[in-house]
DNA sequence: CAGATATGAGAAAGCGATTACAGATATCCG
DNA sequence: CGGATATCTGTAATCGCTTTCTCATATCTG
């Protein structure tokens, strides 16, 4: 910096001045400190920008996995996001562990990220208390609590679901099943789960234990599980999965394994990856704008950084989206 | 850390000792340290760290996009094993365009990164230049090419390909096409078009531009290209993809408009992701170890950064994997 | 037991920016 | 045209660490 200031003759205040944009400069000297820095290739140091001014333009993203489609295009349309902004992104992946996702909250921190947010609203005391120790503002993604004290994107996973059942029930389906995800530590998965048996509830039906198959969400172990519903003596005529991956193993293992569907058991998925509607059959499936949950995040989340007023909760809009893997449930 | 160094009452000196592990520190005077941190909930400051010490432990990994379940399990690989070694990772996305890339080296160096893995080796001057500039080293991963002077791990693109095209001329087709990547500025999906078209070249054989196809990573443009290279005249009676996305688009295509594969059109994809072995029919296509592939970029890179001996280029073994997409020539 | 050598800990000088505060021009008014 | 005001620019302290010296103490050695 003190090249540059050199090169333009001015202080480094005035070319901390530029660069920062604020504050009076003359449009002359402006010019010539700019001139100094692309001749220079000048690149400031954000360490030193982020020490001295007690704040940083990174904001930090905790999702479960980046191996997962979802949370790779909510991560793609994230970092472009805050990219126009002016704000860096650091990802980071809890592996769907409380714990895991304070370690990465805590490194975040140790970057001075000016704000993260996280998937999910499940944190432990620890992660929860080093936010409020260090004042880094947290907006939580992928749920919507409006009565809980912390701000969020989302939905609720467990009315979402309620959606698809209820769909599912007008085409005259009575035994269901559910491939849900590992609902331990995380509560979109058990929102859902528990939004299907509340839905089959209200119209009087059950959701039997032996009828909810839990799994990570991977094509192999969905395959296992529809197989194994699919296996017992009187099997469902509808499958809720937790996620479209879990749909995905439905659908391909009925492929290989000669079920028809929707014929035999109607599958819908959650989520609507851009797989589903290239499968055959396609896969009928709850569509969550991802993207758009995650920039409103990150809005949401600026706006509090910059002591703008916002809402604390906003709900987005997900939709039913009817393919072919839904249809009226078999006469028996 | 002054807080740190007063509970303890040692100097701040010493609690920097006790961070960094190195140096003498008597264990009681440690100890007494650990504890104050522990009791403080004391998170050091990594902008202060890497201001003062002049170095980060802070890893940029640029890929083409994140939303590619390909780079998204390469990322997930990779910053599993940095944060192993202690080193944080930084994602950035090019868009598969050399001018952005060079935008995202520019704000990885600005926020100190000790050194940068990028994908392929297509890079702009000026983002050669700064690099050098900031003395940041680099690997280039994807590609394998050991007589350039550049640091690299991956393979030989062209080399890769050509066992899949050898495979299918031994089960006599002699129709080929491609439906290959976008090849500007795409160094990887040049390097697999050359491969397809030297090998048939080396039998005789030829691939005539109406029997290429370029278009995106995209399951949708990927239908509608292996649709319009089977309804051609004269269809090919093998399909050579730019990778297993491409390949995804020709065998769900194939499904939905009854094309069977592989009597009537054989199939290979590149990559092996996962879903590869689960379509049906399944997708012959090239294994590539993705993650190991990053972390032995991330390995040299390291080794690179801390003046440890390496070589600089690292040769990724790939294999071709049959599955049913693939089978023999059609008689006609 | 004196002197040499390790070992442990502190003082203070940066690292590269930002930002009060103050000082210097330029502009404007009566 | 002098002085008040508004507009620019510079000086220097500061952010939270690391790291080089330097010094104090402990441990050996002959």
């Amino acid at each position: 910096m003190a090249d540059v200031a050199a090169a333009a003759r001015v202080s480094t205040a005035t070319v901390s001045r530029v660069l920062n944009k604020a504050d009076y400069v003359k449009p002359a000297t402006r010019k010539a400190v700019e001139e100094a820095i692309a001749a220079l290739g000048y690149i400031p140091s954000g360490a030193a920008r982020s020490l001295s001014s007690r704040s940083s333009r990174i904001v930090g993203a905790i999702i479960p996995s980046i191996d997962n489609a979802l949370f790779a295009a909510g991560m793609e349309g994230l970092q472009a996001h805050l990219g126009e902004r002016g704000y860096h992104l650091l990802i980071g992946s809890s592996n769907y562990d409380p714990e895991e996702e304070y370690q990465v909250c805590r490194s975040f921190l140790e970057q001075h990220a000016a704000g993260i947010i996280m998937m999910g609203e499940t944190h432990t005391r620890d992660c929860l208390a080093v936010l409020e120790r260090y004042a880094t503002p947290f907006v939580n993604t992928g749920v919507y609590s409006p009565e809980r004290p912390y701000p969020c994107v989302g939905f609720d996973n467990a009315a979402v679901v309620a959606t698809a059942v209820r769909y599912l029930l007008q085409l005259g389906h009575r035994r269901f099943a559910m491939i849900a995800g590992i609902t331990a530590d995380n509560d979109r998965a058990i929102g859902r789960l528990r939004g299907v048996r509340a839905e089959l509830a209200a119209n009087g039906l059950e959701l039997p234990d032996g009828r909810v198959l839990e799994c990570r969400y991977d094509i192999a172990e969905s395959r296992a599980a529809f197989r194994a519903l699919m296996r017992q003596p009187v099997p469902p005529t509808a499958i809720v999965c937790g996620n479209d991956v879990q749909g995905f193993g439905a659908i391909l293992e009925a492929q290989h394994s000669g079920i028809r569907i929707p014929e035999e058991v109607s599958v819908v998925g959650f989520d609507d990856l851009v797989l589903s509607r290239h499968l055959k059959p396609s896969l009928t499936t709850i569509r969550v704008p991802t993207q758009e949950m995650w920039c409103r995040a990150a809005d949401m989340l600026l706006a509090l950084l910059n002591g703008k007023d916002t809402p604390r909760a906003l709900e987005i809009e997900t939709s039913l989206i009817v393919r072919e893997s839904t249809g009226p449930a078999p006469t028996r």
